[in-house]
DNA sequence: AACGGTGTTGGATT
DNA sequence: TAATCCAACACCGT
């Protein structure tokens, strides 16, 4: 499911939803979800408020009272909703956060590849996994010239360089694609390759997408909902993602999927020459 | 009805 | 060090 218009989505309607609750139970229906210690999980949770829920990339950071962090990752299918106690617990339900109001934060996910975990609140950014991103896609943070630089070192192909999180995070398979085309870049270009004004137009892109996305609440695919359970509305203005054989917006010509670095993978053959 | 593909990440392998 | 492959899991469409 989610990357980052999708995570942010979430995070908006979870700070609407569980802000200032208070965990009276956690139940762990599906142990594994959580990395490290469940008990400790569970044992340093109940009792704890909710004050705040951030991101980074596409993680959502809980920040509960006691200087307590949890960092989780929705993966491909992982999702929140909050039900009644007494509400039927759903197939995929593996983590219930149980509030003191008789209401409760559920988490679903039908893959079980999400993942969550503790940490103290000032360690949050010492977590390998959060160590490693780059730059969040706005511009403030994310500089044409540092991505640039970090580029034309790259010796490995466009499409799995953006994916891998560290010159720029929050893009998926998704939203490459999609900032590709915008882009008029071919994914298999080597990233060292890039011309400047092609570097320059997909930072851009890449600022300008995320930002649309997020404002249409995401987009769903097959599965994904926010913590409202709604669908979000940006499929309807993707031009490559899951169009293949459609005709290109620009030119006409049919989009075409080939598979690069294991993923299913969309562009126009006409406008995205290879470099 | 079996098989390939699915929005992600990180550990193993080279 | 860095690139590549694949497992984790359930479901869906062909």
């Amino acid at each position: 499911m989610p990357e980052l218009p999708e995570v942010e989505t979430v995070r908006q309607g979870l700070r609407k939803l569980v802000l200032n609750k208070r965990i009276e139970k956690i139940v762990l229906l599906y142990p594994k979800i959580v990395i490290g210690d469940s008990s400790l999980f569970k044992n340093t949770l109940e009792g704890l408020t909710i004050k705040e829920i951030g991101r980074r990339g596409k993680y959502l950071l809980f920040n509960f009272t006691e200087g307590i962090t949890m960092v989780s990752h929705l993966r491909m299918e992982g999702k929140y909703f909050v039900r009644n106690s007494d509400d039927e617990i759903e197939k995929h339900t593996h983590v219930i956060f149980k509030f003191t109001d008789k209401k409760e934060l559920r988490y679903n996910d039908v893959r079980k590849f999400g993942r969550m975990e503790l940490v103290r609140t000032d360690d949050v950014f010492n977590l390998k996994s959060l160590k490693k991103l780059g730059p969040e896609p706005i511009a403030s943070d994310f500089s044409t010239l540092d991505f640039a630089t970090k580029l034309k070192k790259k010796n490995k192909m466009i499409k799995p360089a953006l994916l891998d999180q560290t010159l720029v995070a929050g893009l998926g398979n998704i939203y490459v694609d999609e900032v590709l085309w915008m882009s008029k870049i071919n994914p298999q270009t080597i990233a060292s390759h890039l011309k400047e004004e092609q570097i320059k137009t997909l930072h851009d892109a890449i600022i300008l997408e995320l930002a649309k996305a997020v404002s249409a609440g995401g987009t769903t695919i097959r599965s994904y909902t926010n913590a409202f359970e709604n669908s979000g509305a940006f499929q309807f203005e993707l031009n490559v993602y899951g169009k293949t054989g459609e005709l290109c917006a620009r030119c006409h010509t049919p989009i075409k999927k080939i598979v690069v670095a294991q993923r299913g993978t969309h562009f126009c053959p006409n406008c995205q020459k290879v470099e």
